[in-house]
DNA sequence: TCAAAAATCGACCTATTGGTCAAAAAAATA
DNA sequence: TATTTTTTTGACCAATAGGTCGATTTTTGA
């Protein structure tokens, strides 16, 4: 990423943290950057999109970090290793976990709350998975119940810990969590019902996925109407669209990654070129479909550049 | 309370938890409330003034209902009982607990910040005192950590108990939890050493308490300043001044409750006339350090009334 | 019944905010 | 060196926010 940006968004970060998002003005960003606020506008869109640079940029290192290779040893060695490491990282993380935990996460964008609410179920599903491999078939039953008290126990630690002045030993610490999750994992032993079950969890932490796939057909069938559309033309062009059409589904659904802006709006500009009314308002459907699809994916928007 | 007030603190909350704090503007407010503006002005003194009075009525509800008595039975018994009933008047609850737990505490105001932080620690030295008296003294030494586990576990399946729309089994479900409660304090049993000790605590939990006791000592040296600087006055108006002093100083440090503003506003008046240089600044002094002191205890002020 | 007090109204004010833009400076490219 | 591109500037803008205030209505209480 450009490294401008990275400076720009730990700095920004640091005020966030401080005073609280609504309450840090673009004024005082700028300001303790020492640009003008124009040049903060050729970096970030909005003041939205740099909150999302934010929270993304730190989230992601977090949980990257969190979910890093625990080294050798058996599975729960690892795990240990793992949770040990995330604690001493700690300090890296004071001014985001500062900002998530304890104070206000800014409701302002349906974008970053489906963001954040996207990561907490990633963190989730890899309890679930970790302790499935730490504790074998046995836990599985009770894997939801394990992870969400794990989960549950860790925040409310990290919570106490950057509260607290001193050094602390992460190794210990972990350990003495660990041997805790042992016992809750050993207490289920007679047969007893869990009280979260995948399917009443599935609809929690797949509302994403779920509404993604759904959002994935819509799109899809917005495609199938721009061809429908294009029979209508003569068969010569209507040749040209359908291959502007396929390569423009190859470049926004073939792909695992954000489709590339220039490709997109060239294809449709070319697509809106075809003097065709019917085409024309199937194109402004497809392209709002586009749109939510992204959005839904959480792919990030390059910041809008003059020309 | 004002009925009134708390109609408008019920209708307040349930636009913060759908809109966050910052986006729901004093308009919108007024609106959802089909009054005025001037009306809201004359019922709360500022936009911060209702949040602080919204997060208040709330919290101290909750609170209250959380500790409320659970009846019959052996301790460990109405344990259960206390947090099937939290569970289960959870509903109650959800604007708040929305906007406490997954989303935005504004940070807008310290004095906010400061109630909640002690609201928390409140809670938490319920669970610690309350943990003693269900498994007796052999948890002792654990306690903190116990209750750390506890508190995370169960603010995290509140959590979740509110993203899911069926109805459940809030007794059940208080068995299941304190069970794996058991078998934590269970796992406590060889002599380990524990993560949280009192020592590293009480600076986290305490600190209010300790800064308050501060501020009363630095109220009750203002007080005696004022009695120095009487002392150069003529007997008579000494006196005076004197009785005067001793009846607000009775006011504000010798009751439990918040002083009447009008009383140690009159006194403050009464004592300002005395023509007396010395005795103004000690009195400026002295005023100062009473709004810090009713500040700390979290004394509600009463609602600005025009005259 | 009537005057004093409380509650309500809504036009109005000021300050600030996020955001724009034409022009200038700096950097990159040829 | 000349020219194009990127970056930066800061005055400027419209919108909105929280908050005020004198006038008006409603309620209270004797």
């Amino acid at each position: 990423m450009d490294e401008r940006r990275v400076q720009f968004i730990e700095a920004a970060m640091k005020l966030f943290a401080e005073k609280g998002y609504h309450e840090t003005s673009i004024q005082d960003l700028v300001e303790a950057w020492g640009i003008s606020k124009g040049a903060f506008y050729h970096h970030f869109a909005s003041k939205e999109d740099l909150l999302l640079a934010v929270l993304r940029y730190y989230s992601e290192k977090m949980v990257a970090d969190f979910m890093a290779d625990g080294g050798e040893g058996t599975e729960k060695e690892r795990f240990v290793r793992q949770l040990a490491a995330h604690f001493s990282h700690i300090r890296e993380y004071k001014d985001f976990l500062r900002m998530m935990m304890s104070e206000q996460l800014p409701k302002v964008n349906p974008e970053v709350e489906r963001y954040m609410f996207r990561q907490h179920g990633r963190l989730f599903l890899w309890y679930c998975t970790r302790l499935a491999e730490v504790y074998g078939e046995e836990v599985c039953p009770y894997v939801y119940d394990v992870a969400m008290m794990t989960n549950g126990i860790i925040r409310q630690y990290l919570f106490y810990f950057f509260f607290r002045e001193e050094a602390f030993d992460a190794d210990a610490a972990a350990r003495f969590l660990v041997r805790r999750i042992d016992a809750i994992v050993a207490s289920f032993a007679a047969g007893e019902r869990p009280l979260l079950t995948e399917e009443a969890l599935v609809p929690w932490i797949e509302l994403e996925e779920r509404e993604r796939k759904r959002q994935r057909e819509r799109l899809a069938s917005a495609f199938a109407a721009v061809r429908e559309a294009a029979n209508g033309l003569d068969p010569k062009q209507a040749n040209d669209v359908l291959e502007a059409v396929a390569a423009l589904e190859e470049e926004v659904l073939g792909r695992n990654e954000p489709p590339r802006a220039y490709i997109v709006e060239a294809l449709l500009l070319y697509l809106r070129h075809q003097q065709a009314p019917r085409l024309a308002s199937a194109l402004d459907a497809l392209s709002q479909e586009m749109e939510a699809y992204q959005r839904l994916n959480g792919w990030e928007r390059e910041p809008w550049k003059k020309r």
